[in-house]
DNA sequence: TAGATTGTTAATCGATTAACAATC
DNA sequence: TAGATTGTTAATCGATTAACAATC
């Protein structure tokens, strides 16, 4: 049954990085062990839940102490992949991508942001944080050659689809897609949404029903 | 009972905003009626899901023909109330902060960024995008006298604990949250977290299951 | 008209939470 | 030791999906 990875929780995916920072939080000072109470305290989460989602990292506990923090630490990142960086191309060097490509900590997160590329004369040949930006007919052959699996897109929604091909193309396996565009893939590529308009509709429905009913605290 | 417009679920608010995008493509082609099987099947989700989040709009469709396209989009922009724009203000200009001024479009999802603030002078009493950036200290003024609502947490989680109080000292009711610290705040005000590494967590896992299992496409 | 699509009610599925024995 | 915390099994909760009568 090779489905068995995959049934790990969308959800327990998801917090997951938010117990890793709290993890280094403790390694930095330099408590040795911790225990769930904790970890769900400073998340807001209930501690059962936080059992559950440890659970899948394969790290057993010891009842009465908890966890070993570097132990289970080192667990996460090797659930995450994020252990050793995997290098990635970011097409669209706008504002967005800007700010990606400037993004220090995103090589804690197991990604390492190789080159950008985007369509635009005017933006490319130059260097943007440190990353080289070349135009995007320039990105097969780099991805064929050092064998890149994963894509930042960050072009707006009209040009996303074309990306999502070339990088196809290019052998990309994974994409990030940062655009309001649905992606077409063939079924051996992954593709993450990633969503601010989500984010922001439940901080406008939040503060709409804040100010229609104070104090509902529930 | 007053909980009742929380009560619609947390992930059909997320799903909404690619409805409005959706609907706006329509609209676009001056389509006038769309069913939930159109709109489904661009959005690679069931019919009945899209009917069921559609229900809370308020809005009814007609039988055999579907739903008129404007009136949709307009009771989804009521929903989100994304018809009128709420002023906000954008602590921490960096990369991320830089990228979120220079977004356009973001006026579409009903936010209207005022100003920026950060507390290094070297990125202060300059513009951003067209947006000024102050000096932190002149935050609770600013947001005092023009009764902003939203604020935007774009700096390093060491600070974001202290720019989330200045926020609420300064009467702001709503904090849309990239750091990846975890907020304390009254009951009276909502805070939203933006958190990039949960989606990249989503793209690891994905990647790395799709790879050990190919064709697992399930 | 016939067939596609709606809205409602019920069934299923999956995630969260509770309960509790085991234990360092 | 006593008490806190683990891991497991069961109960609950909420969201998704299915079924289907109503209908333009």
């Amino acid at each position: 049954m090779n489905k068995e990875p995959l049934s790990v929780p969308l959800p327990t995916i998801r917090r997951i990085p938010a117990y890793l920072h709290q993890l280094q939080e403790f390694q930095k000072k330099k408590v040795e062990w911790v225990s769930t109470t904790d970890i769900a305290q400073r998340l807001e989460l209930k501690p059962i839940q936080v059992r559950k989602d440890m659970a899948f990292t394969g790290i057993t506990g010891t009842p009465k102490r908890g966890y070993k923090v570097t132990e289970l630490r080192n667990a996460i990142l090797q659930f995450l992949g994020w252990n050793n960086t995997s290098d990635a191309l970011l097409v669209g060097a706008g504002a967005l991508g800007s700010a990606l490509l400037g993004y220090h900590g995103i090589t804690d997160h197991g990604l390492n942001i190789i080159a950008a590329f985007d369509k635009d004369p005017a933006k490319t040949d130059k260097k943007i944080h440190g990353k080289e930006v070349f135009p995007v007919h320039k990105l097969p052959d780099i991805a064929a050659r050092m064998f890149i699996q994963i894509g930042i897109i960050t072009v707006p929604a009209a040009a996303a689809q074309e990306t999502a091909d070339l990088l196809v193309e290019s052998g990309i396996k994974a994409i990030w897609n940062f655009s309001p565009a649905k992606l077409k893939v063939p079924e051996d590529v992954v593709v993450q949404k990633e969503d601010l308009s989500a984010g922001l509709a439940v901080l406008s429905v939040k503060l709409r029903n804040n100010i229609t009913n104070p104090k509902d605290e529930e």
